[in-house]
DNA sequence: TGCACAAAAATCGTATACAATCCGTCATTG
DNA sequence: CAATGACGGATTGTATACGATTTTTGTGCA
């Protein structure tokens, strides 16, 4: 169950320089997650995440504990790995948090803004309109959140984008649960609003708008009637 | 090397229901680097780490990369694992986080504040200052810690409760790293002052004080001269 | 039929064996 | 004598074996 699959696409046997082995693992499980492959609740069982990657138990363990540290998964003792089913009162939390860092982060972003940096938003907010237009929803959330995670990076602080990583993430299965609208334009025309902003370099705008486009995604969730939709894993996983 | 030490102690097997091996060796960890017993930059060898806590390597390693991931530690692929050595700009990033998220747990922590938690503070402040009249700075520093996780804990906001244990966390290494002054008192006055706000549940006083006792601890960094101070490990450990 | 209990299967926790990699040392050579 | 390259020891990366715990299944009895 281990030396299954990767016929040859192996030749240096550690690919660029980075990435071990169970860094690919937490990144095919973090997109299925994002792209609302794999529902909340999901189980994952080692081995069969093992075997899906074509790694041993070990290397799936130690990835397992990563998301779980990333809040993504959950670990009971001596039952496994579930993928994360965030409370209301987490929900709320996540989005709280949000609110308080994200405009913060905004401003920075504004300030430091380039017009490389315009540029690479621009495209993502294409991708993202594409992604909307053609009716792939997983494909849509997942940008939008990579959205927030460009300005983040644009920011340039570590630890605020740690901390932004972690909560969009948490994010994104909040709203697999509790997200009911059907359209995310609302969604769209924040982001526009936001480029606007970066264009003039604007930072108090970009403050007040990023902190209405939170208010208005936390606003969006309805905390009482959770949605449910298990999915195979098999099927989820594999780019 | 694995079946040394524990002679009697483990009548059951696993301890009280939580708290796996792993986490022990975690929180051993965490406690010697919160006192500064073990010094930025510290290898920690996976098998000395082992015999140590009489656990094998596949424990070691599961705490080192928990420590990882919250920045305590840093592992370097195929060269092992360091006690972690913030940069100078981490520093500041972290200072700036806390001086973000901790005013606002503070207004919260005074909105909530019940008659227990205030005494639970109070006996905390006692503490620190008994540890800092005997002269223990490391055990004072890390009760100093503590203080601020209380607080956090009272606001019963797990996001940011989470945040803030890894900032705190963070905030240790910078410390032993880039703090020169000799005096702690200036700590005690202010967590003297925040005590003050919270019995008069006085919000707004509590997060303006809380701001500018951050402001002081961050202003208190020296940022340019890094101490050193190297210590065996096998001393540092066992408590 | 329904419940209780026991045996079996599945799954996780931990230890250990082996392979891959890195680092320091020493010999060789220009 | 300095630089380079190969060897050996040490340390980490990964797989797998074994024991412990949970879950499920199957059977007997009320």
């Amino acid at each position: 169950m281990n030396k299954v699959l990767r016929p040859s696409q192996d030749a240096p046997p550690n690919t660029t320089g980075l990435a071990s082995r169970s860094d690919l693992v937490v990144a095919g499980l973090q997109r299925a997650i994002f792209e609302h492959k794999i529902a909340p609740g999901t189980k994952l069982s080692e081995d069969e995440v093992g075997e899906i990657f074509g790694v041993s138990r070990t290397i799936v363990r130690s990835a397992l504990q990563a998301l779980a540290h990333s809040q993504l998964v959950t670990i009971e003792k001596n039952r496994g790995a579930f993928i994360a089913s965030p409370s209301p009162r987490e929900a709320h939390e996540v989005f709280e948090a949000r609110g308080l860092i994200e405009p913060r982060v905004a401003t920075m972003a504004a300030k430091r803004m380039t017009d490389e940096a315009l540029e690479t938003l621009r495209m993502h907010t294409e991708e993202e309109h594409a992604a909307m237009h053609v009716g792939d929803k997983g494909k849509a959330l997942s940008l939008s959140g990579g959205f927030h995670l460009k300005i983040a990076d644009i920011a340039g602080h570590d630890v605020f984008t740690g901390f932004i990583h972690s909560l969009i993430s948490r994010s994104s299965l909040i709203i697999a649960l509790y997200w009911h609208r059907a359209d995310t334009t609302c969604e769209s025309h924040s982001h526009h609003a936001l480029m606007k902003a970066f264009e003039r370099r604007d930072a108090a705008a970009a403050e007040e708008i990023m902190r209405s486009h939170i208010v208005d995604l936390h606003s969006g969730l309805n905390l009482s009637s959770p949605n449910n939709a298990p999915l195979s894993l098999a099927d989820a996983l594999r780019p």
